[in-house]
DNA sequence: AATATTTTATGAATCATATTCATAATGCCC
DNA sequence: GGGCATTATGAATATGATTCATAAAATATT
């Protein structure tokens, strides 16, 4: 049925708009000051036209937190693809993951928000199942690196499952983001240069997996010039972004 | 003056009562249901009472999560007092962490979310500041063990700074409560019994510093039996609570 | 001891926003 | 082009945090 069809897609469309009209005021006026009487007035349609889209405020932060990963997908799967060891591919996913911390800082801040239970648990069902969805697919990227790397014997590790193999890092990462999040605690912990500690660990955790081409932890030149070579191979234009947030002390 | 003193000790005492209340009702209705009336009705003071000591419902969240973690403080130094290796207090730490987040989820749901960028920069900066305070004798305390370690000879990454050994584990560990806390998240990427993988990668983390005594990681056995032996030696008090929360599968 | 002054406590009123739902408008089909 | 189903509307409602004029209590002054 054609019309169906027609309705169905300007019905997404809307919510695309929506969606849209929220990132911006997002980023204009702050997580925290987002209104949905304003969102619907700034996106030309009632408030109970909004409200026939999402449940709840929460269900709209949780779809826009979903949009972002399947946003960031594109850099995970160049990074996935990169023809280098499957070491440095996992690398590089991490890399993508920091450069993009850092280059939209408010948006990462919107998925943390949105991962905390209290946002997360008064989204709709519907909602988190769209948004675990849209995190499947870095989640079999990630595993499928893992399970490449294992089967051409990089990893002497190799009684682990993939996803042990990669859960940590994930962990890490994901820990990483919450303290650098929270102002302040770095700093009172006297912790300086977060993502550069995170690269050190990970190195470190790959290194105790036995995970091949190990990495010298105390050469530090080392492991800046993998990053600044990943960086430059695989994610040319966010050269500047990594600058602007790392610059030389 | 004595008149100031016993002012100050009321007024800190009054403040505690909120607190205790508040925790109370928490745990009764859940994290999102707390009413700033109500608290202040079940205390029997005014509303306008229960903001002189809070600048808003965020500071008052701040200051609870501040408490819990002076709470788990008695934990944790017993966790560093233990005559055992380096090592095996680090991860009595570490296992100490996970036994309390285990018996008293709403607790750490209630940390989780009162470090979310939208509750800590809504409260007040020297709540905050309270906050960061409390959490600093615990950062000693780790840097104080990996120090020791390094002095004696346990670690042979010995280039890397104390708060570099143990930021990696600490990310680690944050970060595995994030998505222990995301309701379905690791559910849907086929993760189970996170907090034993978190204990595996925290072996592989240790193992790649080259912190002595290494586990191997193969040995789930091995490290089953370690974590253990920590609850038992070291949370006599709180192995129910460990069995209760990992059943055999 | 009475009175003035300062400090502290009160809770009804205010305000800010999320959410609903009776009504209106629109679009589809015969 | 009229009847029916679907969709959109936004004023009204509901919820709950926060304020602040007023009262009460505590302290200082005479």
């Amino acid at each position: 049925m054609g019309v169906q069809d027609r309705k169905k897609r300007q019905f997404a469309e809307r919510e695309a708009l929506f969606l849209d009209r929220a990132w911006a005021m997002i980023e204009r006026d702050g997580l925290l000051n987002l209104q949905m009487a304003r969102l619907a007035a700034e996106s030309e349609y009632a408030v109970g036209t909004l409200y026939l889209h999402f449940s709840c405020k929460e269900d709209l932060l949780v779809a826009l937190a979903t949009r972002t990963v399947a946003q960031r997908m594109e850099l995970y799967e160049r990074a996935a693809l990169w023809s280098a060891p499957h070491r440095h591919r996992l690398l590089a996913i991490l890399v993508a993951e920091v450069l993009y911390a850092q280059s939209a800082p408010e948006n990462f801040r919107l998925v943390q928000y949105a991962s905390t239970p209290a946002v997360w648990m008064a989204a709709s069902a519907a909602r988190r199942e769209a948004a675990l969805e849209a995190s499947k697919p870095l989640g079999s990227l990630v595993m499928g690196v893992a399970a490449a790397a294992v089967a051409r014997g990089d990893v002497s590790c190799s009684a682990l499952q993939p996803h042990e193999l990669t859960s940590g890092l994930w962990a890490m990462t994901e820990g990483m983001h919450v303290l650098v999040g929270a102002a302040g605690l770095l700093d009172a912990h006297s912790v300086p240069r977060p993502y550069q500690l995170l690269l050190v660990n990970a190195h470190a955790l790959l290194n105790g997996l036995g995970w091949q081409p190990l990495m010298a932890l105390e050469d530090a030149a080392a492991q800046t010039a993998l990053a600044e070579r990943i960086v430059l191979e695989v994610f040319p234009e966010l050269a500047q972004a990594a600058c602007d947030a790392q610059p030389q002390e």
